[in-house]
DNA sequence: CCGTTATATAAACATTAACTTATATAACGA
DNA sequence: TCGTTATATAAGTTAATGTTTATATAACGG
């Protein structure tokens, strides 16, 4: 049951994306994602919440540390769902290329 | 150039998900897409704009209809930015199914 | 225990979003 | 040309989001 409202909501902001991109590269800790950006830490912890309650990190608590990691659930969540239209597409495109296919070469402007 | 700022966030709200799942189905004009909502014709409006601004669908000019479809270069940008954490979680699984294959029978705990 | 480091929460504020109702535009069909 | 159908825009209201500063919690290292 992944909250595909919270999960998109949660990728339409750039930061986030961005903290989601670095931790595609492996696990950080809250003050490692803070870093590159200039932003407050309160701001990161702030969106490290939403990443967490939307499904899309996991968070462990290490001595002082909450490491983070990706949470494949949720963004599987999120993929199956985007899947769909990806289907949809591929199939619109199928469509398109069997029209081209049975086309007579004089009317295919697009090769002419 | 896809804005995935505005894709994402288009992506957020439950009505426009409906309307992109419909649209997988083929073109739709603006009451089609309104029917099943107990919504007014001009949220439905306001929704398409969102999508469309966004790049997920585009709209052709029939008459008096707007006919809309989904647009294959938005989406395929959603889609490949997900590629990335897809690819991630893929590297990750592929590292655990490493370890859980050099592992000793007796520590392995999944199958007992 | 105490100061420091790592992180979370609260309060306050500005910006943006999602509706609704009411009205406008613009093509169709008689 | 006129009424109807299809869609868009405007104005207004309510709610949500992204920040910041200030403060709290809680573990670590001496």
């Amino acid at each position: 049951m992944p909250n595909l409202d919270a999960a998109f909501s949660a990728l339409a902001d750039p930061t986030r994306r961005a903290i989601l991109a670095r931790l595609a590269l492996g696990e950080a800790t809250v003050m490692e994602l803070a870093q590159p950006f200039e932003m407050t830490q309160p701001a990161i912890s702030r969106h490290l919440k939403v990443l967490e309650s939307a499904g899309l990190i996991i968070r462990r608590v290490e001595g002082t540390k909450r490491p983070c990691r990706l949470a494949p659930d949720g963004i599987t969540g999120v993929d199956q769902w985007l899947a769909m239209l990806r289907q949809a597409l591929a199939k619109n495109y199928e469509r398109l290329d069997e029209v081209l296919a049975t086309m007579q070469p004089e009317e295919r402007k697009d090769r002419p």
